[in-house]
RNA sequence: UCCUCAGUAGCUCAGUCGGCAGAGCAAGUGGCUGUUAACCACUGGGUCCGCGGUUCAAAUCCGUGCUGGGGAGCCA
């Protein structure tokens, strides 16, 4: 007979006679005539209660069962005469597959964050962390669904580039030759040049944008920034649709529909998981992911945004400068407490933003859009692609790129060239913005920043 | 990397003016109970983050290093 999953039982109709469950004890309760056992087997929150009687012939085994051990059950599934949980198993048979010693770390109390990231091998058995990855996996799912119910393609881009100045960031090199070399000659390396970790697949998803029309990546990217915040990690999961005979607005557009599609589903598919983080994470959860559902996110130009801010009578620690880049407290101004609700932020100085970025009839903005969002800041970055090769060229040279390296990359431009726009959607601020988590290092398995990559 | 706060039992934390190391929970033992963050009693448990200094005496003051939180920059 085969075991079925505790989210299975749980949505049945009626009592079964037999069934076989295996899982993680959370908690017993002990008497003399019986024993009361949560089990949990991370198909979903809720666990199960086994009730099991004195007269079983392993008894005293079972008395030994701590949390944290692993059991097989066997009994029937009846309707509990207690509160708090519909159904229960009274067992015929309990199978003690391993019992976990009394220096297990999870006790059945609630556990700091930070103690939790020491043990995080061990977080995912917790309600939090288990609820939590459910939720990454759905959403992982969701954005496949988006995109194919779109008829866009997924692309998988290379992990190692050659590119060396995607401008995205410092890079992690990749190499085979004896690290200790002081003076490295890479035309000997394994790839007879420099190589790299990905930054970016948008380079390389612009070309496939332009053949195969509309297409995404979803995949990991790598920053070797020596970044320490609770918005940052140096490897992490992004999100990178790139659409051909697109525009800014249509750019926007495509994010506003993609972000409302993922925290639809996440509400209506992940609802028991999602409702832990709104009772007791995030009080104010509920509300902001209504917002997110239900209305029309704010479309706002820098030079406005600039304008709205000298003008907020708002103190801030930094002043507003035109031209210059809006410090976090500004952003923060801006989605938090003015609109209240996910803002683009658009036509950048071309000064402050990426090469690639389509310039602007004034000459001095370019095509690019932030989408800001409460508490998190900068989910998306992307913009319409500058699509003009002489005007790509003078970028280049503008911001001393060599137009060597880029040959491919300009070739596009040469051959067909067509407007084409696309944004890069960080997966894990996302899945902060729905479970209202506040420190990226507890969404992702195993997290990896500067100092740390244990596990 | 910079600013700032913190590090005391397995976990969460208290520790006054420098003067014997504490609580709750967890764990162990026993009891009780259709229990459900179960309950009651008892017991065990300490490199007070490391190193150095001041002092008769340091968890406490000073220096330094490490680790962690929050904020900033870089960005997704």
């Amino acid at each position: 007979m085969e075991r079925v999953k505790i989210n299975r039982l749980l949505e049945s109709q009626k009592p079964i006679d037999k069934v076989i469950v295996k899982g993680w004890v959370r908690t017993k309760r002990d008497s003399k005539e019986f024993s009361f056992m949560e089990l949990n087997d991370g198909s979903c929150l809720k666990n199960i209660q086994i009730i099991a009687d004195s007269q079983l012939e392993n008894y005293s085994q079972i008395g030994a069962i701590t949390t944290g051990s692993a059991v097989a059950v066997e009994g029937r599934l009846v309707e509990s005469p207690g509160k708090g949980q519909k159904w229960e198993i009274h067992a015929d048979k309990v199978d003690v597959i391993s019992i976990a010693p009394e220096d297990y770390p999870l006790q059945k109390k609630r556990h700091s964050d930070e103690f939790l990231r020491t043990v995080a091998h061990l977080r995912p058995r917790t309600n939090k962390y288990g609820a939590l990855f459910r939720i990454r996996s759905e959403m992982a799912y969701a954005i496949h669904k988006f995109y194919h119910s779109k008829g866009f393609r997924y692309l998988h881009t290379p992990i190692i580039t050659g590119s060396d100045c995607e401008g995205a960031g410092e890079m992690f090199r990749v190499t085979t030759l004896n690290p200790t070399l002081e003076n490295p000659n890479f035309s000997k390396d394994f790839f007879g040049c420099e190589a790299n970790l990905t930054v970016s697949g948008q380079l390389s998803a612009e070309m496939f944008a332009l053949a195969l029309g509309d297409v995404y990546t979803f995949g990991p990217t790598f920053r070797a920034e020596n970044s320490n915040t609770s918005r940052h990690v140096a490897e992490f999961w992004m999100v990178e649709p790139e659409m051909a005979f697109c525009d800014l607005n249509g750019n926007m557009d495509h994010a506003q529909e993609l972000l409302k599609y993922l925290v639809t589903y996440a509400v209506e598919n992940c609802s028991d998981d999602i409702a832990l983080f709104t009772d007791f994470v995030d009080k104010e959860l509920s509300k902001l992911l209504d917002t997110l559902i239900n209305e029309e996110y704010a479309r706002i130009s820098y030079n406005d945004a600039v304008e709205l801010l000298l003008k907020s009578g708002k103190k801030f620690e930094y002043k507003v400068v035109k031209g210059g880049d809006l410090q976090s407290e500004h952003e923060r101004f801006l989605a938090e407490e003015y609109f209240k609700k996910p803002l683009f932020l658009i036509n950048y100085p071309k000064e402050i933003k990426a090469f690639y970025m389509r310039l602007n009839d004034d000459g001095k903005s370019v095509a690019a859009v932030d989408l800001l969002v409460p508490r998190i800041g900068e989910l998306i970055g992307g913009s319409q692609r500058e699509e003009r090769l002489d005007v790509l060229q003078k970028r280049l040279e503008e911001v001393g790129l060599s137009k060597e390296q880029y040959w491919w990359y300009l070739d596009s431009r040469r051959f067909g060239s067509v407007p084409h726009a696309g944004f890069g959607m960080g997966f894990e601020r996302l899945l902060m913005l729905i479970t209202g988590i506040t420190n990226i290092r507890d969404v992702v398995p195993f997290p990896r920043t500067p100092g740390n990559i244990d596990f």
